[in-house]
DNA sequence: GATTTGATTGAACGTCGTTCATGAAACAAG
DNA sequence: CTTGTTTCATGAACGACGTTCAATCAAATC
């Protein structure tokens, strides 16, 4: 019955510290982690560790550990929509299937570059995304309803829906390859791939 | 200093126990536990206990628990082949387009039906998946391959790769919907954009 | 019978996400 | 300057995880 943990407790303590300060902290940290080792690497106390705080100061900026690795895709995604933005403006064409396939090669870049941070957006959610990151996909996927709009060749009602296809069938083929579940196709043999089904798909684009 | 557990080990043990009996137990109770509460669900000693072995049995019979999981995954594989073999041979047109669509609708149906086995599969892994599981794998491809052969329009050696594209995209389409990354576009919305990508790419098909 | 071999077992180890009693600061009221 | 009151940083503790391994025994081999 000796209760025997009663040492003492919240000792030394570093100066009040900005609470919005600390926030930041953690989530640089949180990306910092991501883009060295992936979703596995983000421990509470690895992130605590390397933004200075305690373990504690985890749950009482954030929900829970996921919710901040939701903050911390969040900071990707932005990075990713620059990177997006940037590749089309250098787009040497205006021709849809040419400007899809800059987009598309920008994207298959940015996995490649930033491929730890890129696969931890992927991982399986329990909570919901805060609205913040609901805004940074929405962006995301604006910019691929310009280039679809620019082309004239859909139906205003059916660029958001081809837009999502469209991003979702290169998401789709960059994931599998890179998870080793296309077979004999590989990371390498992705592009091919994207390049055959977007020629295709804009081939076969009507505004009926 | 003192040694404290020092007891008794290796206590009461069952029948010398086939031990490929074991093995087809702990992957049916894998099997089990992921359609019932996904791949978090799936830990060493819940495995165990409902395939009656110890948990050190886990670990003689694979080389980790994510062994483990993969062989479970193959299972579902292996069902999901069976559901689309019997979704295509009950397809009522022998269009193309229709016959992709009928697969790409057996698929939504099976994500949906067995949805925690369906979304343990892409969990991200860390050792490569056993040669049985790439077999599975090939299976799946080459029911999308066949319907493709069939429609006449493509040249042999576009076949495997467009089976890929179009098999990346329609999962690629359900997963990121199934996350919620789609913005407002959700789980329902999934089938009108199968059908317009689908419907866009038939349309540009050609065996140039 | 003696010996070797290989599988089974569950306690133990280290790490994880998360909680919470503790107490140091910051602020308000007198 | 006291004296509450509130807020929140802190890290030990908790329960559960994947994995290991000394102890044990059944069967195979000598």
């Amino acid at each position: 019955m000796n209760e025997v943990h009663k040492k003492s407790r919240g000792r030394p303590r570093k100066e009040p510290g900005d609470r919005a300060a600390d926030r930041r902290a953690l989530i640089d940290a949180a990306v910092a982690i991501l883009n060295a080792g992936g979703a596995a690497a983000l421990t509470a106390r690895a992130v605590a560790e390397r933004a200075g705080t305690a373990v504690g100061s985890v749950y009482t900026q954030f929900d829970s550990l996921e919710v901040l690795r939701l903050e911390a895709n969040a900071v990707t995604m932005r990075q990713l929509r620059d990177a997006l933005a940037g590749a089309l403006a250098a787009c040497p064409s205006r021709e849809t299937e040419a400007r899809l396939l800059c987009l598309a090669d920008a994207y298959l870049a940015f996995a490649g570059a930033h491929h730890a941070a890129w696969a931890a957006i992927f991982e399986r959610r329990t909570v919901a995304a805060p609205d913040s990151v609901q805004a940074d996909i929405a962006a995301l996927f604006g910019i691929l309803e310009g280039v679809l709009r620019d082309g004239g060749r859909l139906a205003e009602a059916a660029i958001p829906v081809m837009a999502r296809a469209l991003w979702s069938s290169v998401h789709g083929m960059t994931y599998l390859a890179d998870l080793g579940s296309l077979g004999p196709l590989g990371v390498d043999d992705v592009r091919p791939m994207i390049g055959a089904l977007v020629r295709a798909a804009v081939r076969g684009f009507s505004a009926d």
